[in-house]
Parts: structure tokens; C-alpha cells; sequence
DNA sequence: ATGTAC
């Protein structure tokens, strides 16, 4: 794949075979090093009906579902515009949420050991089924998939400002829980409130380094404070809801006339039958993610109030596997897109009207968990910005999970992290294994690119205390 | 990511 180096921390990839727009990738060529099959994604993408500007990728850009994971392309509606189920990711909704506690480090004085186990055996985690809210059945899994983390909210699991700080206010409005197979409910309805397996953690960390004094202290973050940092996303109901619509298109394609490079981009367009069934079960998924993380945010806060007398505040709630309807202005014409961000974090600029007020003037948090046992950061959206505002989503990938067990066991990287200070919570010793640091790509490179390619800026870095794994 | 396969 040739790559035109535009300026530092931006490519092209100029339009071949098929491709209807450019691809633009924001990273080094160090961070691309091993990036061969995911460009050739990224040219892929580029191929898609009513694709704008150009197919997007980020610096921890890796190989994924037909689409790249880090990736981000934008489709017009009145152009014959095309969702696809694969530029969302089979972890719909996936995201993170950030909690500040009302204490620093010190603060918890000796206390972190037995917060640490009482999150251990509060917080449902690894793969099937079980999660801290038992539904009394599909009519409140139902209120769940329309409600998103606001119904979670009043049914007392919250706080109105769980709400404000969390993107779409807690929920979106155009779930469509007619589109959501019986399966996917049925894995839905026993999984409400639980982190999951592989990347997905939570973690207690603190915050190690501020440098954006006045942002930070509007996100309420200041260096030393301890903070609770959830990663996860819409579990089986989520996976379900994307094989049975990836499904659904595949079918559907040829009557739109569509054909696509790679089966795995199947596709209809958004103003179709299939594209609007798609688009209200992703959103049923998306709420439903949402509520993961208040319940679990909800549980995480009963330990620490009832350990250590600690109070927990939402910072921001936000997704990087989602596409959203959004207006943004194209070759100088504002037009209704169609964005998916998959492995790619929403970045609205200061002043963007759906930001709650208190951080309209700053910018949206842009909210990065790192590889296990290293940092994690906070960023902040920016005036200009590009990819219509999106940043990235993590470190990205590089060895293979089996790759990644046999350079290390999970008992042997314990003992690294205990050593290091970090308490570690594992459900399993092969998934803890397949977390390895080594397994992934510098985080704090990552954010540097992110920055410097003028996507966000860098507000806060987080190292971790403890984590709790699936 | 995922009851790590239809």
C-alpha cells in the first residue's frame, strides 16, 4: 500500500480500485509498521457507496471485521449514503466511563487492599452469563434498550449528573427494540451490569500528570486524585445484535446493487428497510452498553462508600464503537452523515451545542484506556479538528492473543504487577495472560500521534492502582 | 468483542 506522507502524522492513501475518496491515516510510520492488512481496510472502506471525504484511520489503527479497528468513515444519506454493521464493531456501544473520587491517593491510606477485594467479588466479569442487576424479564429488558442508563438512573441506580456527563445524555431515542432478535435478548437479559472478557476492565487509578491545569479542573480531575476508569461494552446482546444484521445485509446487498470488496463490509443504505433495522437495534445496543456501565459504576461506588467513605463522580461517559447520525460540513456544505467510528472516540470541539454546559467552553473528554498495567489518558476535543471530530480509542493490538499467552503466564505477570505496585483482580490466568502489555502498542505513543496530528489535545495521564479483569 | 463454530 503506498503512502503519501502529507504532513508529520498524516497519509494518503491515493484512490485505486474502486476506492471513491481518499483513505487518510494519522500515525507514524513507526506506528504502521506492521499495519499492511488494516490499510488495505482502509482502501476498502474508501470503496463504500455515498463514502465523504475520505476513509479514515487512527494512530492505534489494527486489523479488524471488514472495517479497520481505529477506523472512521462517513456516509452522505441524500448521496445513497450505506450503514454497515461492520464500521460499528460486534462490541456495539463499546466504551468508557470515568469516575473522579472526592479523595488522592493518600487518601485512601491503607484502604485500597480491601477496596480492591470487595470489587473482586462485586464486579461480574469474564465470558457467559451474570451481572450485578437481576431483570424481573423482557418487558424491563425492554426499558433498558429505550432507557439506557437513564432508566438505570431512576430506578435508583444513580445520579442526575450520571446523566449529563454521559454521551446522548444516557441514552438515545431512536432504539428500535422490534430489530432485536430473541436471542440476542435472551444472552441480553442475564448480562446487565458486567465487565466481560479480553480488553474489557476496571480499574482504580490516580491521576499521575496534569497538562491542561484550567481543562482538567473543569472535567474535574486534579494530579494525585484516585479515579475509576470502566471499560466494556453491550456483551452478548450487542454481538448478537451485529451477527444478525450482518446477516440481514449480506442477504439484502444486490437489490441496492451494491457490491463491496469484502463480504465483511456488508452493507444497505441508511435510508433503507434494512439500514433503519440495523441502525434502531445498534441503538437499542447502544443503550443498553450505557446501562452496563451506570450499573457497574453504581456497584464500583458501593464499595468505595462503604470501604473507605469514598463519593465517586461521573467525569464523562463515551463510546468508540458506534455510528451516528451527525451534520457536519462538507466542502463547504453542512450534510446529514451517517458516522461510524469503530475503535475511534467522538471528539466534539469546544462550544459544540450537544456538550453539557459546564464543558462546552473545553471541549468533549475524549476518554483512552491503556493496555493493562500501564497509563491511561484523558483528552479533550479540539476547535478544528478532522475525521469529523474523532479521535482514537487505545494502544491497538499487535500480537495475537495466543501469541501474547506464550510470552507470559498469568500467575508470572500477576507477580510483575503486584511488584509494581498494582493490585490485580483476575477472573482468568489465560485471559489475564492475553492482556500482556508486550501484546499491544505504546499507549503514550499512540496519544503523542493523536495530538500531534491535531485530532485532540492531552489533558491528563492515569496509572493504575488495581485492576479488575475478566 | 463473543455461550472464541454453522
Amino acid at each position: 500500500m503506498e503512502l503519501v506522507e502529507e504532513r508529520p502524522y498524516r497519509f494518503r492513501i491515493d484512490p485505486h480500485d474502486g476506492m471513491r475518496v481518499p483513505g487518510v491515516v494519522f500515525a507514524s510510520r513507526d506506528l504502521l509498521s506492521d499495519a499492511e492488512q488494516s490499510l488495505e481496510q482502509v482502501a476498502n472502506v474508501a470503496t463504500l457507496p455515498g463514502i465523504v471525504s475520505a476513509s479514515y484511520a487512527m494512530p492505534d489503527i489494527h486489523w479488524g471485521y471488514g472495517f479497520p479497528i481505529g477506523g472512521v468513515a462517513a456516509t452522505a444519506v441524500d448521496a445513497g449514503g450505506v450503514v454497515s454493521p461492520g464500521g460499528v464493531g460486534f462490541d456495539i456501544s463499546c466504551g468508557v466511563r470515568l469516575l473522579a473520587a472526592d479523595c488522592d491517593r493518600q487518601g485512601l491510606r491503607g484502604m485500597l487492599p480491601a477496596i480492591m477485594d470487595g470489587l473482586g467479588r462485586r464486579i461480574p466479569r469474564g465470558a457467559g452469563p451474570g451481572g450485578v442487576w437481576r431483570l424481573s424479564g423482557q418487558e424491563e429488558l425492554e426499558r433498558i434498550l429505550r432507557g439506557g442508563s437513564r432508566y438505570a438512573v431512576e430506578q435508583g441506580h444513580g445520579e442526575e449528573r450520571d446523566l449529563t456527563r454521559c454521551e446522548d445524555g444516557g441514552a438515545v431515542a431512536d432504539a428500535d427494540v422490534t430489530q432485536v432478535s430473541e436471542r440476542a435478548r435472551e444472552r441480553g437479559l442475564v448480562q446487565v451490569g458486567s465487565l466481560g472478557s479480553a480488553n474489557h476492565f476496571l480499574e482504580v487509578q490516580e491521576v499521575a500528570e496534569v497538562y491542561d491545569e484550567p481543562v482538567a479542573t473543569a472535567f474535574g480531575l486534579a494530579r494525585g486524585q484516585v479515579c475509576v476508569m470502566i471499560h466494556c461494552g453491550s456483551r452478548g446482546l450487542g454481538h448478537q445484535i451485529c451477527t444478525d444484521h450482518v446477516r440481514l445485509m449480506d442477504r439484502a446487498m444486490n437489490r441496492y446493487g451494491i457490491t463491496v470488496p469484502d463480504r465483511q463490509l456488508a452493507c444497505t443504505p441508511v435510508d433503507s428497510p434494512e439500514g433503519r433495522a440495523y441502525l434502531g437495534a445498534m441503538a437499542a445496543a447502544a443503550n443498553y452498553g450505557r446501562a452496563n456501565r451506570q450499573l457497574l459504576s453504581d456497584a464500583a461506588r458501593g464499595v468505595f462508600r462503604r470501604v473507605a467513605g469514598v463519593r465517586l463522580s461521573l467525569v464523562y461517559d463515551v463510546s468508540h464503537n458506534l455510528a451516528k447520525m451527525e451534520t457536519h460540513t462538507v466542502d463547504g456544505t453542512p450534510r446529514l452523515l451517517c458516522v461510524h467510528r469503530k475503535g475511534a472516540t467522538r471528539a466534539f470541539p469546544p462550544g459544540h451545542p450537544e456538550l453539557p454546559e459546564d464543558l462546552r467552553d473545553f471541549g468533549q473528554p475524549v476518554l483512552i484506556p491503556g493496555t493493562m498495567g500501564t497509563a491511561s489518558y484523558v483528552l479533550a476535543g479540539v476547535p478544528v479538528g478532522d475525521a469529523f471530530h474523532s479521535a482514537c480509542h487505545g494502544a491497538g493490538r499487535t500480537l495475537s492473543r495466543h501469541r501474547a499467552a506464550r510470552t507470559v503466564t498469568g500467575r508470572e505477570l500477576r507477580a510483575r504487577l503486584e511488584r509494581a505496585g498494582i493490585a490485580v483482580r483476575p477472573k482468568s490466568w489465560r485471559g489475564l495472560a492475553e492482556e500482556t502489555p508486550e501484546a499491544y502498542k505504546d499507549v503514550s505513543a499512540v496519544v503523542a500521534a493523536t495530538e500531534a496530528a491535531g485530532l485532540s489535545r492531552t489533558v491528563a495521564r492515569l496509572v493504575p492502582l488495581g485492576v479488575v479483569k475478566g
